[in-house]
DNA sequence: CATGAATGAGGATTCATTCAT
DNA sequence: TATGAATGAATCCTCATTCAT
């Protein structure tokens, strides 16, 4: 347990605290040495979990992204109505934006930012894949609207960025009657009006 | 006309120069140096424009952002009926998010990055008040559902950028038909539903 | 009158202007633009009179060292007595430095400094002739000590910088008593002990 | 001893280079890059030992000061008499200024320049104290004539810089005759003339 | 004479990365 | 593995000086 448990722990610190950092201050405004400092470990130690500055990132947008639509996914039936699916994954996915604040907030800078390599932006998209499946059957249904996935995800999922952006900057506060009413919104504007 | 003219010219190449810069780069992956040879002066003119490098951004956001919302606004008739305004002012908007792909492209970035001083954020928020005006009306109509103007923009008309980045990264192409379903989405998303 | 007066006034106006930040901020630390800006000029006025900051520095010095040498002799009378002769020169001399505070400032710098051309400084010492024969006369007429000129400027003249520096610094103040007991220890320094 | 040693050599290295770049160029003069090079480190390594340039000649100047103090009051006995006392001090003094020329050459500079700090200035004065106790004993004893010990440093102590800086310049060569006549002038004009 | 705009060269400082231990 | 010291390569910014007007 020891050893092996004592680097997992470093490297969580070390992608924890480049989260914090580039949230307050931008990639570039990070330095190596202040995210060092932060995970408590020195600044060539971070050399040994990852290649460089532009690694580190990378694996951090990738492992947040993961934890995103891991979360965002939990518990998910494949059984249930495309409505009811839609709604279960759309209320994770606010509740992650909305709890897990630190992490929608790196990622939508990352999102926003020449900052990631292509190659890992990639990589991060991969795991929206249940939801698509979601949307391509709701279709078929004649539930969803026949629209572009890109469509889809800007008008249902994308608006709780500008959300919980908003809320972090103290612009507004977003309370559970919100909630219900963005969730609204949501569904009105990619479900099939009758 | 020879002197003012060519101060306003340079002025005007640094701050394209800063955003097509910035958005391929990011704002402190791009050099001064840089920004001054696109613009075809020497780093030092810089400084008798901007007090310092956060400055240029900060005014280039200023300025960008008062594009936009003139852009918006342009031919704007308040006597329109509340469905009317909101399908101009957001083809227009559109417009600008798609055609002006590098102005918005910037201020996707400065809105989701810490890299402008929160005073200019606020300073470039100011001119929306037409649309917020729009707005008020429409829900006082009861054509406009009761929420939050953060919440009407964020499912309204923040889509677009989303949309924008993702045709920009070459993820997909916008064409007309998707563009009027954008809209028929942003519409359903905050009109009360008879 | 008007043309070259004008031009005499704005060369003033640029040597007083270099004195005072010199004074202040140092050689170095003073930029061209300050020195014009307090002069009322352009930066580029001043290489109508100097040739570039060096000479600026350089001319100011031998202009304030002979306004020095020349408050020190004014109404000297060779006649006196060697005693009289000295302390009519000292007392004048500590007029100036205390006085014309700013001036003897100036000089201390460029005297304790490698800041002015070596040619310059020799330009400046010329003027110090009549003491320097008061001096000799001295030493043959058995009443001053027969050192090196050095060794007299040094314990007569010189301590007057020292205090002037510290009262300019606020740390002691030099009233009329003291300036008697300081003439008493410079002459006590040179003369012949009987 | 490795590690340690090499940690202080290198700060002194930087030391030493800072003393003799500053006094041949003035500290805005000296290039910190140009210190680098002359203590045959990087640039940057000078911001391991310094917080910045300011901070590096404000160090300097303290531990000159104090090396120069140490040296004046080296096996000082407190039990000589007033006259002895004042000897063995003056002359310690001398040797310091004339044989650790480049030292007494950067106090020199400091003392006469806004170069240094305020708070470094004070910092360098304490250690004068055996001085100005000796001087208190002497006036108690009406052997020092009781004057402010400005002046009573001004006569006896301070001209030793004007000597030591026109030696180095090769305006004059001061040798053992010279020296004793010194001494005596320092001590005439602040010693109670019977 | 006088200027303000323009600039190239240079300086202080930072930072990602390496290396001896 | 882990580190702290060390560094070369940038980067922002300043400034003496020039030049078109």
């Amino acid at each position: 347990m020891a050893k092996l448990q004592k680097s997992i722990d470093k490297r969580n610190a070390l992608v924890k605290a480049t989260i914090e950092l580039v949230n307050n201050s931008g990639f570039h405004a990070t330095p190596m040495s202040k995210i060092a400092k932060m995970a408590n470990v020195s600044p060539a130690t971070i050399y040994l979990y990852f290649i460089n500055k532009q690694d580190l990132v990378n694996q951090t947008y990738i492992e947040v992204k993961a934890e995103y639509t891991k979360y965002a996914f939990e518990n998910f039936d494949t059984t249930l109505s495309v409505e009811a699916g839609f709604e279960h994954i759309w209320k994770r996915i606010a509740d992650f934006k909305l709890k897990e604040c630190e992490n929608a907030m790196f990622l939508a800078q990352c999102d926003n930012t020449p900052m990631i390599d292509e190659v890992s932006r990639q990589e991060g998209i991969k795991h929206l894949q249940p939801l698509l499946d979601l949307w391509t059957r709701g279709k078929k249904e004649g539930i969803i609207k026949p629209l572009s996935n890109y469509l889809l995800y800007a008008y249902s999922i994308n608006p709780l960025s500008f959300l919980m952006i908003n809320q972090k900057r103290g612009a507004f506060q977003l309370d559970k009657t919100h909630l219900e009413e963005a969730y609204q919104s949501a569904w009105s504007s990619i479900k099939v009006c009758k």
